[in-house]
DNA sequence: TAGACTAATGATACCAAGTCTCAATTGCCC
DNA sequence: GGGCAATTGAGACTTGGTATCATTAGTCTA
């Protein structure tokens, strides 16, 4: 869905500059499928500053390329993401790709939460954690 | 709800030893009424070394009677439990305080999830943020 | 009531994830 | 090609948490 090519167009428009560390977290990024840490990416590039990277991929965050998966014991990941809008993941525990949901089922019940609690409800955090399909079949 | 003295009597059945630096942190706990971190606990306690403060707080985890909450930036705190079973958090992010919320309202859509994307669906995540009455009247 | 045995402690080193600083470098526009 | 501001990267620092290990101290038993 993206490519080197885009995301550089898009840096371009949006007045940052294009630097070969840049083009090189970008470059990393998008060879994982699944969801990845910092130092996944760092581990990569050992040319490139720890700091430089740990800015370039909040950059990415920023630009709604990269979002954020929350894993079942709190650590948070990265992810390349094809959906700038609300969403959600499904998590394998064991392989550790990830589906992005569509459907935000949260929202539906955020009205009668606010309701019966007096809260002003503003974001809420959702991430689901199983087994996929492969990994299911692939384990005894 | 809970007391130190209910506490106290549940380490003890489940053979755990009763000492001073335990029940101080259960005692520091007990103080919060909204969530709080580690270290909100350890500045309160000078007088009790850091990982015996981490080790409490793990086992009145697993006791149920903290629970781990998850804020909006990614971080987790902890806070007192009233409520053992499955349950998910409404945090104030003004003042802190949290509602826990009895229905889970992503048990429903378990099912559909897992017939959809083929997934063996094993646990997930949800916290809501707002603000509470209070703290919406209280501001302009 | 005194051992003895083992759980628990706490000092400390370590780890993981992320931020801050700042001098040096380098894209980009003219 | 020059100038300037954005970017870099080395490294110190912070925060939250774990591992190690010698010492201490609950608790059980006699």
């Amino acid at each position: 869905m993206y490519n080197l090519e885009s995301i550089e167009q898009r840096l371009a428009e949006q007045g940052y500059r294009i630097t070969p560390s840049r083009l090189a977290v970008v470059e990393a990024t998008l060879e994982h499928s699944g969801h990845f840490s910092v130092d996944d990416i760092l581990g990569r590039l050992p040319g490139v500053g720890r700091a430089t990277v740990f800015r370039t991929m909040k950059l990415l965050s920023q630009m709604g390329i990269l979002c954020r998966v929350l894993l079942e014991n709190g650590s948070l990941r990265y992810r390349v993401s094809h959906r700038r809008d609300h969403h959600h993941h499904l998590v394998c525990v064991s392989c550790g790709s990830v589906e992005e949901l569509d459907a935000c089922i949260a929202a539906g019940a955020i009205d009668n939460l606010a309701r019966s609690t007096g809260y002003d409800i503003e974001g809420h955090w959702l991430e689901f954690y199983g087994r996929c399909g492969p990994c299911r079949s692939g384990e005894a």
